[in-house]
DNA sequence: CTCAATGCAAAGTATTTGCAACCGA
DNA sequence: TCGGTTGCAAATACTTTGCATTGAG
């Protein structure tokens, strides 16, 4: 077991780190980073390797774009992020693991979560012969109103 | 090879010219040819620019892949078309123009429409102060059943 | 000490754009 | 003829990869 890993400062590394361990994946320098970024707060959230790569720099950590690239993929294969296919242009990431509904402001490009009542799906959606349903996606494209 | 014919089908054309014309598109060769591949037979398509270049290239037709994307995005401006977002790393353009839900076959990257009942929603999805719905984009992403 | 993780730059994809040649009205 | 269209190549935007270096266990 973990001796009692260095649980300095419990308070905000103690999560990022529970995060990564949880994934399976070792707490390295730009990890935890990034993982602070992501989950630090326990908000819900929605990034782009672009958006997380500048808030890492805001922060004045230095993490080169291709490893925010590589290490938000691992997340996404260790089950710890989803990723959202919105744009086509690029990928958004969501802390949220589970199924959910989002709502995408396509003006400024920003993805967020919609609330559960935003939409209803009446029952199963169904798969034809011979498939199952892996996930449904659900974006409700917004424009500001005029 | 030789001139393989400019295509002086009039049943086939008609559609194609006609639904061009709705678009206030100018009938080229080009645009006819694309045109014909997408609703020559009046059935709903579901293509990516590759697969429709390709398409042109198997009956002869020599439309440059750039032409196809110009086009493609010309007939979606126009409201021929929608453009619809599954995988991120390329486009599909779908012939029906309406808002329906989708099935997305992962392993093949494969998209097409899903049956009305595969879904329902219930109502009108809410959109939160200051916005109002686009589009309710719909993925119902399949797996092979093993 | 060992092997996974990182950083950088170069390589890939998918798509768009600049511009001269072309063609449909 | 004239302006919209096409084709090609070069440019873009996003993302991945190769490889030498670094660092966690």
């Amino acid at each position: 077991m973990p001796p009692a890993a260095g649980t300095a400062d419990a308070g905000k590394r103690g999560r990022s780190a529970a995060w990564l361990h949880a994934g399976s994946l070792r707490p390295t320098r730009q990890r935890l980073v990034l993982a602070e970024l992501l989950v630090g707060d326990g908000r819900d959230r929605h990034v782009t390797a672009e958006s997380l790569h500048e808030a890492a720099q805001d922060i004045g950590a230095s993490v080169s774009l291709a490893t925010v690239y590589n290490t938000l993929r691992a997340f996404c294969d260790a089950g710890l992020l989803t990723e959202v296919t919105v744009d086509g242009t690029r990928s958004y990431f969501d802390t949220r693991v589970d199924d959910h509904p989002h709502y995408y402001w396509e003006e400024e490009g920003r993805l967020s979560d919609a609330p559960n009542d935003a939409v209803q799906l009446v029952g199963e959606p169904v798969a034809p012969e011979g498939a199952e349903v892996a996930r449904v996606d659900v974006v409700i494209r917004l424009r500001r109103r005029r």
